[in-house]
DNA sequence: CTGAAAGCGCTTACAG
DNA sequence: CTGAAAGCGCTTACAG
């Protein structure tokens, strides 16, 4: 079982190194009968080009970085499944880096993940897309990057972004709809650019139906699960009781759950939860969680393609996708 | 910001590249002398050796992979940082493999995987690791491999495994001594080794301490979160209702959360539920889960370790973990 | 549109 | 114990 290499197929093929080389790389200007010709010499001898020679020779690693600074478990087990997904389709491979950027050290950290693994670009996660620290390191280096849902404006700047605003306007009218009138909001921290703007659209979107803003028990989280239940029972204990919790994020309504059961509170009978994301964790509560999915699939491939074209000297872009009401079983009219 | 090449090195510290080389891949017989003066190059000119021209040059490709056709996603996630992990600290990538081991093409989809990406190693996960089409596609394609936790033997394979029985004898002692007598036992999927012994463990533990081994209700569950709710379900509705539930993992005992919540049973004051793994989803439910850890993280250490050590020729080996009783929130004496 | 040459940055034998 | 040569399998300029 010895190896194929170009030099077989060429020779398969009755053509030169190079003009297996274009038709690999989907390089145009290569007429089609040759094509043809390296396409089913590749077939016959089940010939894969070998990564480590391409790497080399092209000067580029053909890996793909995720850069994760995330408290939500199940949000980053979705970046990185998307993000996986679309690198394999490309021919890049994935590699995730972790990071404190509220260290002191991040410059350092960063340092090292850019000096150590040999990337061709990087997605950045919130909330280490909002840090300057992170951003000057790639900009040093000069690494192409795409920022995922950054809370800020960079000039020149690739992202990719969801609309929350509209994703939370439609959870609000889901819950309107239902009968709620007293709300519960529970925010993520105030490093994250999502807590802002979910809040915001939250609030407004109740004021434009009339209802005061002021009425609304709030909590901060840290968009994990076991702040959500800290934060669900600081909200439960009020009197009057909301009748439905917005989380700003699903591991933190999961946590609602868990408050909920402490205090003897039914979901959805005594209570409506909803969360946002629709990652893992919505499907994995009794009764499954009501929530905003972020198209975190479309999103992660988005990204991928602006760091390959970004590549090929193509402008980056800002791209904008929508968010789909979940309607699950943690929503229902309030009693009585 | 030029890259620093081999031959830099080499330049600097006055010897050749192949010293350098030597010093790198920390090769026996290389003077204290001369491995300082490369040492102190390689840190004066922040030298990192090129990826690509290694594997091409070395004929290997310094990537791991993970096979993955596991139901459960928390015990994934722990199995892929761990992995993740010990392949950085000995200078490999991980990458991530999925297949469908109970598919009729798993053959394959072995052979696609084994194909397309270049791998030194394999670690296989349960139940993949007990397929034998995937077994086969490994030997054939003679690439060095590590089973965990399997459930048969394979004759010269190397294995890391957990010492499951004594990790849920642990449990039944702590749920003995609460006082519990009725019990309720939810397998996971008969194509899982695990299934078997636990149950196992299990029974033989209650027996030896006089119960009889008949009157524990049982369910069939996926090892998943949702077929823990329905096997939850299932068990709570009994009479008389057992007043202790071992879920043969946390995704399902999650599940029974769910099923206590449905029915207003409360936790731990009507019910105990264990699980088994420790794994993140034991900590996201309230009250936490009392489960037994199994060192994932150790395991999955000492599953590169075998497989690098096949590399410089060294037979491999079959190596068992102790697992340990993390008694938590979720489990307390029976009411009344 | 296609090809022959040079070279990417290492490691593997092979000398000494 | 150390080094000079050859080569891993591709791609990048450069010709034609």
């Amino acid at each position: 079982m010895k190896k194929v290499t170009i030099t077989d197929v060429a020779r398969h093929a009755g053509v030169s190194i190079k003009s297996v080389s274009r038709v690999i790389n989907d390089e145009p200007s290569v007429r089609p009968a040759l094509k043809a010709k390296v396409d089913q010499a590749v077939a016959e001898l089940g010939y894969r080009p070998n990564f480590a020679a391409r790497a080399l020779a092209a000067g580029r690693s053909f890996f793909l970085g995720v850069l994760f600074d995330n408290p939500s478990a199940s949000y980053t087990l979705q970046v990185i499944n998307g993000a996986y997904a679309a690198c394999r389709a490309a021919g890049y491979q994935l590699v995730i880096e972790n990071i404190d950027a509220a260290a002191r050290d991040v410059s350092a950290q960063m340092e090292d993940i850019l000096h150590s693994s040999r990337l061709d670009g990087m997605i950045v996660t919130p909330p280490a897309c909002d840090s300057e620290a992170v951003l000057t390191a790639l900009e040093t280096k000069g690494l192409p990057y795409v920022l995922l849902a950054p809370g800020h404006e960079e000039p020149g700047a690739s992202s990719v972004a969801s609309n929350d605003a509209a994703g939370v306007f439609e959870l609000v009218r889901h819950l309107w709809g239902l009968g709620h009138r007293r709300f519960g909001l529970i925010n993520g921290p105030a490093t994250h650019g999502a807590s802002h703007w979910r809040r915001e659209a939250f609030l407004n979107a109740l004021a434009e139906r009339g209802a005061d803003p002021a009425t609304v028990v709030m909590a901060d989280g840290e968009f994990n699960f076991s702040s959500g239940i800290g934060a669900g029972l600081h909200i439960l204990r009020q009197t009057p009781r909301p009748t439905a919790i917005f989380a700003q994020n699903d591991d933190m309504a999961a946590g609602v759950f868990a408050a909920a059961a402490q205090l003897g509170i039914k979901i959805p009978d005594d209570l409506s939860v909803v969360g946002f994301d629709d990652s893992w964790i919505a499907k994995s509560v009794w009764p499954e969680l009501t929530t905003s999915r972020q198209p975190i699939w479309e999103m992660t491939e988005a990204a991928v393609q602006l760091l390959l074209n970004r590549r090929k000297g193509e402008k980056g872009g800002n791209q904008m996708f929508e968010c789909t009401l979940v309607a699950r079983g943690s929503t229902a009219p309030p009693r009585g």
